[in-house]
DNA sequence: TATTGTTATACTCTATAACTATA
DNA sequence: TATAGTTATAGAGTATAACAATA
């Protein structure tokens, strides 16, 4: 739903077009940039899902997971639970899943043996590769078909301005 | 975490920011769409819990609902469902959290006694008012601030478009 | 004494199935 | 037979506390 909505059990094909019920006018909700996100945030997820989520098996997060661990070396899993702003604990567990299909392994650092690098297995690195060659295209063949080149990146960096911004709430 | 997150129960002010690990590079993600409304999505959600869900004991999607049946008129409980992509079953749950705060009541239809109009109280209405009035200043006052007039404007139309997209995934 | 990671657990969110009552 | 809404419940997501091993 607007704000969140996991993996679908089902496929979430069917739009959910009703022939009926008239639609609310939602004009005093288009300001907020908190609900514009959310509604943005169904189609963008549905495009994973069907390029990525599904035929890859790889939730959203599992995604990112296995992108910033393909993209750095010696990733450890308190740099992940940063990264993603996850708590440790979650991570273990995702991380225990993905061990368990054998996209990765965990290696005790030598220098500090309570820390732990994630290593890709040559399957996980190839599963890595594969997703990230789809995620370049993805996205510009479905939600952003109907932007200019230059709408994508300034949409792309005013996003990451407002991600950014120095925090003060 | 990203890609979602929900109200905290402790007060999320106190940023994560560790002193000492390492952050890793994400230039990998940096296109992806989806990772960008997620990374995005978590300052606007600490605003809105600062703003508006802390001082009003309102969720977002509370939020959106109050502000849809606020903003039309004979609203439905099927009409809510569809705007915002929750399940029947879960809109009746948040409406009832809803009228034991006396915040609505439901008012079945004459004409469809199947229905039921949702009715803002004086104090649904009052609260309403109060969030909406909150809604309109509080991202430029903090995550929009760094944005110009013309790049809020933008990131709107923009976020607005790609929820818009005609859907064929 | 502090930090990395784990185990256990509780609570919330999200979705589905099956039901009631109306149409 | 179909639709609006409800009840019950399953399952995934998210967070905290308490612990082990190491620094």
């Amino acid at each position: 739903m607007i704000g969140r909505m996991r993996t679908p059990t089902t496929d979430p094909e069917k739009t959910d077009a009703d022939k009926s019920t008239p639609a609310l006018d939602e004009s005093r909700l288009q300001h907020v940039l908190g609900y514009l996100l959310a509604i943005a945030d169904v189609p963008s997820r549905k495009t994973f899902f069907k390029y990525i989520g599904k035929p890859l098996s790889l939730r959203p997060v599992e995604f990112s997971m296995l992108t910033l661990i393909a993209g750095n070396t010696d990733v450890t899993q308190k740099q992940l639970s940063q990264a993603l702003a996850i708590p440790a604990p979650n991570v273990t567990i995702m991380l225990d899943r993905l061990e368990q299909r054998e996209i990765l392994v965990r290696e005790r650092s030598e220098t500090d043996r309570r820390s732990q690098y994630i290593r890709l297995t040559p399957a996980g690195r190839t599963l890595a590769d594969k997703a990230h060659a789809i995620s370049l295209r993805m996205e510009e063949d479905s939600i952003l078909k109907h932007l200019s080149t230059g709408e994508r990146t300034m949409l792309r960096e005013l996003l990451y301005k407002v991600a950014r911004t120095p925090w003060k709430a």
